[in-house]
DNA sequence: ACGGAGAGTGAGCAAGCGCTTAGGCCCTGT
DNA sequence: ACAGGGCCTAAGCGCTTGCTCACTCTCCGT
């Protein structure tokens, strides 16, 4: 838990170090424009008005506005990877590594639910290429989330009899956080990953022991 | 389970009803390009030619792209409402009834889930009367859930502490379903209905009796 | 002092957008 | 027989879109 105060999620701790600073302005603007309006309906000219520069300007950071958005779902996908791989690879029980992804990747999404919106919601307007990257990178993800499941149903700790099922709606769980986060609600994003984590936990059979 | 298969999940049981022929068409063809590509991304152009006639005849039906829109968001919000009211008003225990909103809700979603990805992802398209209308029925909807969690709660059936989270999470977990499912997937919507309705009982701690 | 690179602007192009208009075909009631 | 409404099309209007171009300004090494 370092420097963060992010207040609209979409903030230094995820895009902070792009440089040149009007590049990083970009990005920013541009997440919270596909955020609110989603990547068809935003055009190049409110980008670069957020960023508090003319529309010509984008074209010297950045390619076309696809390639914006292929960097914000990129990054993004990344950094949720890396999540739910530290879960993964940590110690402890399998109950223990299931809450501890569950409670962190939920709280990535409603911390940085303006992220997470563009990331989870718009790979749809990604050019073929770039979204075939960024599928390899969710196929990943789900393979870590898995992983977990499949050990703790070995071992016994779990009772899950459909580990593809029940990964897909665990994932599912936290994914959804993302569409219905938003800072004015009652919870915090601790608070929600702490709730989701137990529900989780009780949805694998985990609860009772 | 009355007259179905409907092999995209954008059909008759759903759009049957709508007359001239024509507007039904373009109903159909509005939801598949909107389910698609999304609502900005599709053109007037794109859904007259999918139902088969020119970008003009789009407006005898309907006065705008937004309008069409509005009906498949609002028929959809509340075929979506019926359902949960179906199982809320139902007999049985909580759990019972729970259990068939959840499997019911959840089928719903997978077998048109060429329309429940309109209903459930592009209501930000929508004017802001006609959002404000579908906010309503999505606010009745989740009412209707978080009765049945009540109910249990009081009755020492369920073991939730944070109804008002756990309904958030149980709508979140069904919602999702028409993200993620597709037709050439391994799941039929019959067993995704069933796997989830035993998932969401353990969450709320019912599973055990 | 000054040439060249990096960063930015104002103006605007070609294409595509939502939507309208003028007119034509066909069915129906009288 | 024929007026009138319902349904549809070809053409296209006014506007916005993503993106480009010619140019300016500022900074920096020599």
């Amino acid at each position: 838990m370092d420097a963060e105060a992010d207040k609209d999620g979409a903030g230094a701790e995820v895009w902070g170090d792009i440089t040149p600073d009007a590049a990083r302005r970009l990005v920013t603007a541009a997440v919270h424009a596909f955020a609110e309006r989603g990547y068809h309906a935003t055009t190049t000219r409110d980008i670069a008005g957020r960023a508090g520069m003319s529309p010509a300007a984008l074209y010297i950071h950045y390619k076309t506005k696809e390639e914006l958005l292929y960097q914000i779902s990129k990054v993004g996908h990344q950094r949720a990877l890396e999540i739910v791989e530290r879960a993964r690879d940590a110690g402890g029980t399998s109950a223990e590594r299931l809450a501890h992804a569950v409670r962190s990747f939920v709280r990535w999404h409603a911390e940085h639910h303006t992220t997470a919106r563009v990331v989870q919601y718009e790979l749809g307007a990604l050019g073929e290429e770039h979204h075939a990257e960024v599928i390899a990178i969710r196929k990943a993800t789900d393979g870590a989330v898995r992983a977990i499941l499949e050990d703790g149903a070995r071992t016994g700790e779990f009772d899950v009899p459909d580990v593809r099922g029940a990964t897909v709606a665990v994932l599912s769980l936290c994914i959804d956080v993302a569409r219905w986060f938003n800072t004015r609600g009652r919870s915090t994003p601790d608070e929600v990953g702490e709730l989701y984590a137990g529900l989780v936990l009780r949805m694998v059979g985990a609860a009772s022991r």
